[in-house]
DNA sequence: CAAAGATGTGTAATTTTTACACAAAAAAGA
DNA sequence: TCTTTTTTGTGTAAAAATTACACATCTTTG
């Protein structure tokens, strides 16, 4: 894409033939990585695995894979996924590629990560594979690879979409209490929020339907279910304009 | 980094070979591009070159290159826009990766898109090549590859950004006045704000330093200078928890 | 010296955010 | 069945932030 030289007239040095042009790029391997994550016991929590390294042997590393000869990134990471999880529809967003030289032990390896957000109810499936299992956030460390700086940065990146963002109610059941909404937002942001003003905010925003249905199976008093009205929601996101910093 | 056979004891497919195991994933060209705003006449611009392929002759593409074998990305496009501005501390950021297995015509070329900001003026150089240009973004169309997507992708990131950080300055000179950062602002949310609300907005902020210059050579009356103070932003920079979509 | 054009400033109304306490419901255990 | 415990559910007042809006001043230009 660099031009080598801009004096010369431009038709003489047009291309004609992309394909060797394109044969003559260095290449490397690209692989994908997913932070999965998970909300149970009131904690966030991330799917890991254990290494299939020897140089890494006993620590856990991020679900991935490499990334197929003409296949999308998106794909690639949707493909890791339902293969992992057995689950279709998961909400699945691109966070950023990293690409440190050294970060694989292998040579390099240009890795692009992906935050993914699940139910982990609905995620009975090859969880029997024993080396995989739910991490909490708050204790991960010496994580294989430059897993732990890609699942830092996963999180920060949640932490700030959650806020703008109706996503926190992947990780929900599809009924919710808003006090299990409440613990979510309290868990993912860290910091503890007034129930009072949680709730008139999302009165206030409208998007909750009122099922009418209670909680089952609680050991206290059930708490009002609800839906996100994700309908509305799509109708209504405004533009936001503010400066703030 | 899939393990294929769960049931197998751990220890008997640990890889102990990571070179070879990364040799034989496939490999792709990986490209950086970047889109460079700058802002003059009261336009958000990009900064744009006739394409070299005789494929997508006439039309523009953005600046970019392949990523060399053990470069990091940013290296990368810091390089490009060295090479090409020939300026240095230059405001760069990745903003994502680009995977369509047609984007090309060459072939497979997955590409990492770049936002960077700089002050037209502080860049005379290389702009002599007249195949490089500063193109407004508002009638960009018809670029080579997907460049038009990935403008547009960085134009919202953009949006996004300069409302939640102190980015816009990057486009200003160092001394401006409330008019310019106004039209800033302005310019780049296509939004019109209003005056006072906007100056006392900033006011409030105490971020941004008098120097008791004023504006010299402008046909009317001249504005107060100011610098922004980055290093109180830095010290300062707050948390923000607030739920809002 | 008049006209044109841009700068610079304050206040009142509205909206949003924050802090804070108590009664009612259900479950658990005596 | 009654008492205790725990959690739900709700309103108001103060503070802070946002919005809408108009006029006098300064500088250049002709």
């Amino acid at each position: 894409m660099i031009k080598k030289n801009p004096y010369e007239k431009p038709h003489e040095h047009l291309i004609k033939d992309a394909k060797k042009l394109v044969q003559a790029y260095p290449k490397v391997p690209v692989t994908v990585d997913c932070a999965i994550f998970g909300f149970e016991e009131n904690k966030l929590k991330v799917l890991v695995i254990k290494s299939d390294l020897e140089y890494y042997q006993g620590h856990y590393s991020l679900l991935g894979d490499i990334v197929k000869d003409n296949e999308e990134l998106d794909q690639a990471a949707y493909r890791v996924l339902k293969e992992r999880t057995g689950m279709n529809d998961v909400f699945l967003d691109q966070v950023r590629a990293f690409s440190n030289p050294a970060r694989h032990p292998g040579g390099r390896v240009i890795t692009v990560a992906y935050c993914s957000l699940l139910n982990i109810n609905h995620h009975e499936l090859k969880i029997h594979d024993n080396d995989l299992n739910w991490h909490s956030i708050s204790t991960l460390k010496d994580m294989a690879f430059d897993h732990k700086e890609i699942v830092d940065e996963c999180y920060r990146w949640l932490q700030k979409m959650i806020q703008e963002h109706p996503l926190g109610f992947n990780l929900l059941a599809e009924k919710f209490s808003l006090r299990e909404l409440q613990n979510l937002y309290e868990a993912i942001l860290g910091v503890s929020l007034d129930r009072r003003n949680f709730r008139k905010k999302f009165a206030s925003m409208d998007l909750l339907i009122d099922i009418n249905e209670m909680e089952q199976d609680v050991p206290h008093r059930p708490g009002k279910l609800y839906k996100f009205n994700f309908e509305k929601y799509e109708k209504s996101k405004r533009k936001w304009i503010g400066i703030d910093f």
